[in-house]
DNA sequence: TGGTCCCGCCAAGCC
DNA sequence: GGCTTGGCGGGACCA
């Protein structure tokens, strides 16, 4: 039966109920990872990237086939935001356009470290330079609507928080600085420069952000702070949960049990030390907000008062053992496939299933002979080969000869 | 109903 | 000019 254009696209026609969580972020990064958490690979193109994540789908309509592409942009738009997460905890690194190295976990460890003294250095140079320039700090939020050259939202990266950027700062700085990139990095230097355990999501998007922006900024910072932590849940290096006061959605830190900390040498394994109860009683990071009116050197110096106090007042989450990991959900090492793999494909590590299909010849004569124009079998082709070479790699077959 | 986050438009940057 | 990259926000889905 050919799948219609509409079935594809939308989600909930009836011959597609997935859910919203198979096509997730946080499980497309898992099956990245579980098909390049390998020794032997060292380079990642994006495109082969795209390929091998589960876009493919035996289409044999013109539709079907025209849909398919849209998804696999789709698709690729979500695997950037992967890498660029990824690459910020040093799991990748950009060798070129469309490569990235795989690092692999074990560079994580020294990504934090980096992380942690880039912060610490970050926030002892704008506490210098803030006390050498008490009284001008820029507000970022006019910062949306012209071309000044403040540093923005996502706050550290260049330098500091709060120290007024030169005014010949380009635009493409100011694109960087927004970047999903920049944001992981200074999302994760909240917890590693802190001995903070648990941060809310709007203490979060205050911190990067500052306090004082509009919602609709506060928004779209937030929506950009769950992706990053579906990603780094991927990766277990935090954990979506609750404050346990006012169940407002939080981050918990989960870190590294890497040969650092306690030798087990299992990058994806939680951080025991630091775990909590799901839901104990935690303190919430209690910033004393006192000074958090909205004056006009708000935001960054804000940001900085927030972060100073996370490490004065130590604010730590009490550690409590056990009890934990209920909710997560993406554990698995197995690969699992999006919402666009072959229908009979739906599972990995059912061997079963995997052995029944690949008959290839069977496909190709099957699907073949439809396409008489000559673009759309080399399509058909192309999408064949990219699956018998996703099938070969995840599924470890060796595909039947096309002829 | 608030939280979550998929989806894809579209602009910047690059070759 | 075409392609890659990725910021951004609408709005659908979920609990």
């Amino acid at each position: 039966m050919a799948l219609s254009y509409s079935d594809i696209i939308n989600p909930s026609s009836k011959h597609h109920t997935y859910s919203r969580k198979q096509k997730s972020l946080g499980l497309l990064c898992t099956n990245f990872l579980t098909l390049y958490n390998r020794d032997d690979i060292d380079v990642i193109g994006l495109d082969e990237a795209a390929s091998k994540l589960g876009v493919y789908l035996f289409i044999y309509d013109f539709y079907s086939l025209l849909a398919i592409m849209i998804k696999k942009r789709v698709e690729r738009r979500r695997i950037y935001d992967i890498v660029n997460v990824l690459e910020s905890v040093g799991v990748l690194a950009r060798k070129a356009k469309n490569k990235y190295s795989w690092k692999g976990f074990a560079a994580v460890p020294k990504a934090l470290q980096e992380l942690k003294e880039e912060g610490l250095r970050d926030n002892v140079n704008a506490i210098d330079k803030q006390s050498n320039n008490s009284a001008k700090v820029v507000d970022d939020d006019e910062d949306e609507d012209d071309d000044s050259d403040s540093n923005p939202n996502t706050g550290s990266q260049n330098e500091n928080y709060g120290i007024i950027k030169s005014t010949a700062a380009s635009r493409a700085d100011h694109r960087r600085e927004k970047s999903l990139g920049l944001l992981t990095r200074n999302f994760v230097k909240l917890f590693v420069c802190s001995n903070a355990n648990l941060i809310s999501l709007d203490e979060s998007a205050k911190l990067l952000l500052g306090d004082g922006h509009n919602s609709s900024i506060m928004r779209t910072k937030v929506r950009r702070l769950y992706d990053i932590a579906n990603v780094l849940s991927s990766l277990k290096l935090i954990e979506k949960t609750h404050a346990a006061d006012t169940r407002k959605p939080a981050f918990r830190w989960l870190g590294l049990r890497g040969k650092s900390e306690n030798g087990s040498g299992d990058p994806l394994a939680p951080f025991e030390s630091r775990k909590r109860t799901f839901g104990a009683d935690v303190t919430n990071i209690c910033f004393k907000r006192s000074t958090l009116d909205s004056s006009v050197d708000g935001d960054k110096s804000q940001t900085l008062k927030m972060q100073k106090q996370m490490k004065d007042e130590n604010i730590v989450t009490v550690v409590e053992r056990g009890n934990f990991g209920q909710d997560s959900q993406q554990n698995s090492g197995s690969f699992q496939f999006g919402p666009f793999a072959p229908v009979s494909m739906a599972k990995v590590g059912n061997s079963e299933e995997v052995t029944q299909i690949h008959d290839w010849e069977g496909l190709s004569s099957t699907f073949r002979p439809q396409y008489h124009n000559q673009a759309l079998r080399d399509l058909f082709f192309h999408y064949t080969e990219a699956w018998k070479s996703w099938y070969t790699e995840v599924a470890g077959k060796k595909p039947l000869q096309i002829s």
